[in-house]
DNA sequence: CGTGGTGCTGCAAAGGTTTGCAATGAAGTA
DNA sequence: TACTTCATTGCAAACCTTTGCAGCACCACG
């Protein structure tokens, strides 16, 4: 209703001829079994025939039948990208990169969205399981004992979280949260908030965990307050909350409810920094854009992205599905090798933390020795551990 | 090199068994073609049967493997869906709509990424053509003729563009950018650009048309900036050159650039809207995060990607792709229903544009009649022109 | 008792491709 | 000449499922 306007017309127009194996057969005078060869082991037939076979098919636009082909060797050449919230900026680069890294291997990416619903992510590892090759769940939301089983289904990488016996890739929050806490403590913040995400998250308590740590060291009181909605709105619902708790700091759980909080408090009148201090994580393009600029703990989302991939990848190879010839399942326990990897992550300070009360007068807005500061333009993310940082 | 850490183990780990329509069949001792009934056909089989091979399905775990379904029903059940740019925050929304509208009618959606390149979207739609049973093609950058020539390999939806003869879902651009000019004009300003995005973008050219029009219209100068990246960068890029230029507003391509341009404009030390007003169009969630607060032109990204399924899978039923049974290809011209949906846009005032050098004094701040402000707390998305607008 | 209908199930072909094996012919070796 | 090797190609089975057709048993009706 209202102003929407639907215009429709019929028209008569050529359907879709498919073009099989065996047309392109027929066309160039050679048994299917040939050009499938052109195609898939190239060596193994006759360069005149070769170049016979390519004009003919280019001639006829046909393109192998992938549905057909993983029919019979048990590759889709597809790989399954479970995502929390597409939503939410973190996750972009991360697809990006593995759809780039995915596309140079000759590999498709299914993108599917959970809504942070666990029951929806068990459903969709289902769903995808005979249609890929291999699933990389990205900050997962469900049981470590429900994701051991589904591994059983189809071969799983898991980002953002730790599970034994499966390939991970994980981004060193722990580390980032303790150079958050020692940035804050060393602007003299004493009294310092942990805004907690998801309960189910790992990042989340491993978060805690080594800020809880840091803060112990660091002689300061550490108040936990969560968990929450990983996003904008679930940090604006914690202003009020942060502003009675008497902290001049606060370290969220990621960018989004950092900016959610600061917001927040500003809708209270609190200024950050001057009253409030306030440091994210991810280091989301939108950080760099709000005012005050974020401080955050950046983690290579794009370098994570390729990784799982190429863990995947290599998974895949070693252990091909659907063997061949033998009789009944003789699945003979396969020899698979597993690999964690731990990314690095790293502090960008910009304009959301500043001097505290227990700040020193004599250097007023000294930066913390340990993680030094960062070039804003130069979002500081180590390019190591990309694919060839898989050890076998 | 750097802090990476790997850890590698191997395990002896059960491969997966595959469990096949024969299993079951075997299992519960009847003809796997009772099976395959209980499963696509249920109202076929005798139900004490049905529980029985039920029973042994969930006992054994099976579930139907969809690429062998492919084959010889010519359906998928899965539909591409090519993006210009993931990270763009206009499409999560669209995604995320056409997700679960398609999920309501077991369809799983396959999502590439083309980083505005018309060669990979080409690509994108040749590999995915045959695992998918029709392709959204949203903010397409290829020629028309490209499109239609494509659209015979695979049906086809295109989202942000008229292309005669295909399914269309359009957003009223057009009318938002008179709109956005028109309140622009009201507010007093007289000299006005209008921050170009990628040349072959239809939204592009409907802008310019509307704009141009409502510019004139209104006695206005409108002067056209552009082509530009339809990002961040490509905003605060031109920031210098719209000083220069001397207007006293700015209508952007998206809420992207009109941040950026927002950001690269305060660099320069231009404030707004005390200076320059700026108007983006999307209204995503950033667009309300910034500040100022941006006036923009809030796209139904949602209804569109709900709309643009909805037409796909409607024209799937019609035309059923792999024809059974009948000898070579018979394509005889299909009738196929193409539709081309509008859908509305709606102005968003919040707080980037403010009165120009022509303001009446007597009302200093007052919204210019015509399109009244929103809350900025509701969207103002029309919930018209979802799938039940598709007319046939 | 014969006929027709109905409800359920089995049979077998089909869909497009890959691949182990066998066949062919040519070239090389003894 | 006879035997081996090699490169190239064809043959046919296999992958897993769907579906038109036919068969069967059973019931009702005339």
């Amino acid at each position: 209703m209202g102003d929407t306007c639907v215009t429709a017309t019929t028209s008569d127009e050529g359907a879709a001829v498919p073009v099989t194996i065996r047309d392109v057969a027929r066309a160039s005078g050679v048994h299917i079994s040939t050009v499938s060869r052109t195609f898939s082991a190239p060596h193994l037939v006759n360069p005149e025939t070769r170049v016979r076979v390519l004009a003919c098919a280019e001639d006829l636009g046909y393109r192998p039948n992938r549905a057909a082909r993983a029919l019979i060797t048990g590759r889709t050449h597809n790989i399954g990208l479970i995502i929390a919230d597409i939503a939410n900026p973190f996750f972009p680069p991360l697809i990006k990169a593995a759809e780039s890294q995915a596309r140079h291997r000759d590999y498709h990416v299914f993108v599917a969205d959970t809504n942070e619903d666990p029951t929806a992510e068990e459903e969709l590892v289902h769903a995808l399981a005979k249609q890929v090759d291999g699933v990389l769940l990205c900050s997962p939301r469900m049981s470590n004992s429900l994701i051991e089983q589904l591994s059983r289904e189809v071969p799983l990488v898991v980002v953002n979280r730790q599970v034994t016996g499966l390939p991970c890739v994980l981004m060193d929050v722990g580390q980032g949260a303790r150079s958050a806490i020692e940035h804050l403590v060393g602007l003299g913040h004493r009294s310092i908030a942990l805004l907690g995400g998801p309960r189910s998250s790992w990042t989340n308590r491993e978060m805690r965990r080594a800020a809880g740590a840091a803060a112990r060291a660091g002689g300061a009181e550490l108040t936990m307050l969560g968990p929450n909605a990983p996003t904008e709105v679930g940090g604006s619902a914690v202003a009020e909350q942060v502003r009675r708790s008497g902290v001049s700091a606060v370290l969220a759980y990621n960018d989004l409810m950092a900016i959610g909080l600061i917001e927040g408090l500003d809708a209270l009148g609190v200024r950050v920094p001057q009253e409030v201090s306030v440091v994210g994580v991810d280091d989301i393009t939108l950080s760099r854009l709000t005012r005050p600029k974020l401080t955050t703990v950046a983690t290579p989302t794009g370098a994570a992205g390729r990784t799982a991939v190429d863990m995947l990848l290599q998974q895949d190879i070693e252990s091909p599905r659907g063997a061949r010839g033998s009789g009944a399942g003789t699945a003979l326990g396969v020899r698979r090798t597993t690999a964690q990897v731990m990314l690095q992550t790293d502090l960008v300070i910009r304009d959301s933390t500043g001097p505290g009360p227990y700040a020193r007068p004599a250097r007023p807005l000294a930066a913390p020795r340990g993680p030094g500061p960062h070039c804003p333009a130069d979002p500081g993310i180590p390019t190591a551990a990309t694919g060839d940082a898989v050890a076998s």
